[in-house]
RNA sequence: GCUCGAAUGGUGGAAUGGUAGACACGAAGGACUUAAAAUCCUUUGGUCAUUGCGACCGUGCGGGUUCAAGUCCCGCUUCGAGCACCA
């Protein structure tokens, strides 16, 4: 029998399907482990061979571990909701259900072409209304709790009514958007609409006035990690700040939680340095600064609280609600058309612009320490969303305050003994304070480090400020103006927010007649007929974000057909959370903080027992395109090849890489491309066209996108998942380059002939060699620790080896051949499973073998090689039998002839011995 | 600017502090063939030597620790990633 890939893997692939092979159960008896990959959002260019990467690494992953006895849960879905289809449906008047189904269909049949183990009967779709009834429930859970602060857990919202009832705010711990103050009456005394709208500070989910990334071009609102450099990072729209009445999460109340937690996870310490970032904690000190002649307090943070004397301003951010306050009369003009230049510029403009600008308020704020007015200005430097968009400016030690300083010719007060000021400021963060002290309170001789803790203590006991810890992560954006999302189980009556109840759930989606916002500027819901309750209460029109699906995804793998929980207790206390999950990076600071964060959330109200979702994580490479080049002589239609082409002013073209390859240009097919390449003529070099390259982003523009189901179709799906594997490592980018491909069908080819030549099956029941022995159970070692370590580039490198030395020895025995093709089953399943069954004639599929043991008797030499070395510096090997005594060897070693001329004239200072490897005779 | 990571042949990449360059691609030469494809064999880090053994140099740069450094330490350079008027 031939290798043929294609009859034998459509022939597996089908009897997998057929019989649910991959099916899990939860099984008691058995330890769990659950390996996902980020599920995809089904795209309409399909997938290219990036794709599959980390899918594959999974499929290994998950394959190997069931064949160690584990129960494996391998799950995929969609994540199906999203801006595309929507925009595709803008254009085309598609509904987006439809897009997304075709989608959805297209990506499967690619996946399937791969041979993935995944349990299709576990598939989800975000879109999917049993599934986001649950993304539904989940909001409404949100919305009916409260952080407390004390407990450090979300508490029922019902909880922090009783203590309003009783005492007011008095004792309350509870995270905020702002600190309020009442009493039980004063609470009591509220009409319903007051009511909400104070709860509204506390709920998990909750409505506010923020400042939200408005993006004109997409209509709508985005997250911070969907904005980037004051663009939208889909599209690459610019964005505006804008402040608008939004569901938000209270993502920070977590903050703390999110943080800690990433200690004892699994992940790179790149990615969890990249969430430390995002959440961005850091601690300080809030001061208040009294306002001369009015009785407002200006509250303002900071983490040098030793520079307190120093300080020569105060600076408000333009939105800060204190600029009307201290604004005077006298400046009002001024300050508004400051205010109005600020307004008209765009984020990106905004961050761009590194102008030093500015206006004077005309108050001036007294140093709580020096008894000093100093005054307050207004500027855009410092934003209204951290801290408390009010600083305490310190030019002689913050190069912003420096800057302005400068420009409005402030004072600059050194404060740290022999730093030179003339130029810049001196930021840091070290040496003896000098210039602080107002006579009862000193800083002066003191180590920074030692001023801002003794700052830091003097302003609690004097009650000027206090210790403070500040975050720069946000509360999540919730809303959406869009169509294409979970719509808000949420109504208004008299304008006043209300859950639906939970037996509406789900909130079906409603139809449109187009995908667009109404006249009146209402998003695309606005469109929806009898978009209200049964009573006739009108229903919120914006939608959920597209992390709001992918937030708890992994639960509902683990019991997806669930109608009465979004998993069931059973269910999560048996799979409870992944234990290996596999993506991109591109995910770092949005769904895995996000995911986080919902699951820490619903642990708190008891429907999950795992506190962090995700236990180790492995985040995938990008495969970059390769993209090739041909070289188009200026003004002609005649190509020269790479190696010719610095004698003619060229002009490089990007060629269609399926129409190349290892570079070299397939003349026919490229003037087939094209019309304006009909006629196209050639300079060739040795009979070819040789073509350049360069490394870019794969997409359909650069004409370098390569398509698996290609390559699955030319080599075979087990040739394209081990080269993907072959590649490099894992974790790494690289450009996909077909070149090499051949290699691993030569492999396989290979690994064929040592079962097959021709129709003569070759497999026989005799004693295999020990050579053969060896090199089988150097392989399964090797293979073992390779895949704990997701090193599957050597393990490919490794089989490759194996095959080989078993070529040369011609070794057919069933007995080395049966190991080598289980664990060779989890890299290239179907030639595995056909040779199980055809060669090693087993009635069982490859899945139901026992992952093999290495034997270390195999792989112990009888001759053992030793490098003698002299000073560390290799001069020549000497061959021992295994066991031979230490002092023997070292005998040897000093008395081979090679060793003369090293020793000449020298003593033997001491031998250094290291078993199996090396005798280093140290002379001197 | 701060933080993290990386740098090894023509290329992708291997190397628990212990003979650097596994494995693969590409290249060169050869066998088979009328020829090509396919397959197989040999060589392939550099320089010198080549009738033989070989010799020396080599993991971005400069130091250090060590009998021994691609690997550990210190100081740079370059590239990549994350954060960034975050006080």
């Amino acid at each position: 029998m031939e290798y043929n890939h294609r009859d034998i893997e459509s022939r597996w692939q089908n009897y997998w399907r057929e019989n649910k092979v991959y099916k899990t159960e939860l099984d008691k008896s058995r330890p769990k482990y659950y390996v996902l990959d980020m599920f995809p959002y089904p795209s309409g260019a399909g997938l290219h061979v990036g794709h599959p990467l980390g899918y594959i690494a999974s499929d290994i992953y998950s394959r190997f571990k069931r064949l160690q006895g584990f129960n494996v849960l391998h799950p995929m879905g969609y994540d199906a909701y999203g801006l595309p289809a929507e925009q595709y449906a803008i254009q085309t008047g598609q509904h987006p259900e439809k897009t997304t189904t075709d989608n959805i269909a297209r990506y499967r049949s690619q996946l399937d072409r791969i041979g993935f183990c995944y349990d299709w009967d576990r598939e989800v779709r975000t879109c999917d209304p049993k599934f986001y009834k649950w993304t539904q429930w989940a909001f409404m859970k949100m919305v009916e709790s409260y952080y407390d602060t004390a407990l450090d857990k979300a508490k029922p919202i019902s909880k922090l009514i009783e203590h309003f009832e009783k005492q007011g705010t008095e004792g309350v711990h509870a995270a905020c958007s702002q600190e309020l103050d009442f009493t039980a009456d004063e609470w009591k005394a509220m009409d319903e609409k007051q009511k909400s709208d104070t709860l509204m500070n506390y709920r998990i989910a909750y409505l506010g006035n923020t400042m939200v990334n408005w993006c004109p071009q997409l209509g709508t609102v985005l997250a911070n990690d969907e904005v980037s450099e004051g663009l939208s990072i889909r599209g690459g729209y610019p964005m505006e700040q804008k402040l608008m009445y939004q569901w938000c999460l209270r993502v920070s109340a977590y903050a703390e939680r999110l943080l800690k937690g990433l200690e004892e996870l699994d992940w790179t310490d790149s990615l969890k340095e990249t969430q430390r970032n995002w959440i961005g904690r850091s601690e300080g000190a809030e001061m208040r600064f009294p306002i001369a002649g009015k009785d407002v307090e200006l509250e303002i943070f900071t983490t040098r609280a030793d520079t307190v004397f120093g300080v020569t301003f105060m600076v408000l951010a333009p939105e800060s609600e204190y600029v009307d306050i201290v604004t005077t009369p006298e400046q009002r003009k001024e300050v508004d058309a400051y205010l109005d230049s600020i307004k008209h510029k765009t984020e990106r403009e905004r961050m761009i612009d590194k102008k030093v600008s500015g206006v004077f308020s005309g108050s001036y704020a007294v140093n709580p320490l020096t008894g000093k007015e100093i005054p307050i200005y207004i500027s855009d430097y410092v934003l209204a969303g951290y801290g408390t968009g009010a600083i305490m400016a310190v030019p002689a030690h913050d190069s912003r305050d420096y800057a302005f300083a400068r420009h409005f010719n402030l004072p600059v007060i050194p404060l740290i003994e022999g730093c030179d000021v003339s130029e810049q400021s001196f930021e840091a963060k070290s040496g003896k304070m000098v210039n602080s002290s107002n006579g009862d309170f000193s800083l002066n001789g003191l180590e920074v480090k030692d001023a801002i803790a003794a700052t830091k203590k003097y302003i609690e006991e004097k009650g000027i400020g206090k210790v403070k810890v500040n975050y720069r992560l946000r509360d999540a954006i919730f809303s959406r103006q869009r169509y294409w999302g979970e719509p808000f189980p949420v109504y208004y009556k008299d304008g006043i927010p209300h859950l639906m109840p939970e037996s509406a759930l789900p909130l079906l989606l409603p139809e449109v007649d187009k995908y667009l916002p109404t006249e009146t500027g209402e998003p695309p819901l606005g469109r929806a007929k009898n978009w209200v309750t049964p009573e006739g209460y009108p229903i919120e029109l914006n939608t959920m974000p597209g992390f709001a699906g992918s937030s708890a995804y992994y639960l509902r793998y683990m019991d997806p057909h669930n109608d009465e929980a979004l998993v069931s207790k059973e269910a999560d206390e048996y799979w409870r959370n992944v234990d290996l999950y596999i993506g991109g990076t591109e995910h770092a600071t949005g769904h895995l903080i996000y995911s986080r964060f919902w699951n820490k959330f619903l642990y708190d109200l008891g429907y999950v027992v795992e506190q962090e979702p995700f236990k180790k994580l492995i985040n995938q490479g990008m495969i970059q395109g390769r993209t090739n080049f041909v070289y188009r002589i200026k003004d002609t239609n005649t190509f020269v090849s790479l190696g010719l082409k610095d004698g003619y002013d060229t002009t490089p073209i990007r060629v269609d890489v399926n129409r190349v390859s290892n570079d070299i240009l397939d003349l026919e097919a490229f003037r087939a491309w094209r019309p304006e390449f009909k006629d196209a003529e050639f300079i060739l070099e040795d009979g070819k066209y040789v073509c350049g390259w360069a490394v870019e982003k794969m997409s359909k523009s650069m004409f370098n996108v390569v398509n698996p189901d290609d390559i699955v179709e030319r080599y075979g799906a087990d040739t394209l998942r081990l080269y993907e594997m072959f590649l490099g490592p894992i974790e790494q980018s690289k450009p996909w380059d077909t070149n090499g491909i051949d290699g691993v069908s030569r492999f396989i080819k290979k690994l064929w002939g040592l079962f097959y030549k021709g129709d003569n099956l070759l497999v026989d029941d005799s004693k295999p060699s020990p050579e053969a022995l060896k090199a089988v159970h150097k392989l399964i070692k090797k293979v073992t620790g390779d895949i704990e370590t997701f090193s599957y580039n050597t393990s490919v490198s490794a089989f490759m080896v194996c095959v080989n030395e078993l070529s040369a020895i011609k070794c057919h025995s069933r007995e080395a051949l049966e190991p080598l093709v289980i664990v060779l089953a989890p890299f290239a399943p179907h030639v595995a499973e056909e040779l199980w069954h055809s060669a090693l004639a087993h009635d069982t599929t490859v899945n139901d073998a026992r992952w093999p043991e290495w034997n270390e008797e195999y792989l112990k030499e009888s001759m053992v090689n030793y490098a003698v070395s002299f000073n560390g510096k290799a001069r020549f090997n000497i061959q021992v039998a295994a066991g031979t005594p230490q002092a023997e060897i070292e005998d040897m070693a000093v008395k081979n002839p090679s060793s003369e001329k090293w020793l000449e004239g020298k003593t033997i200072r001491k031998i250094i011995f290291v078993p199996n490897k090396i005798v280093n005779i140290v002379v001197g």
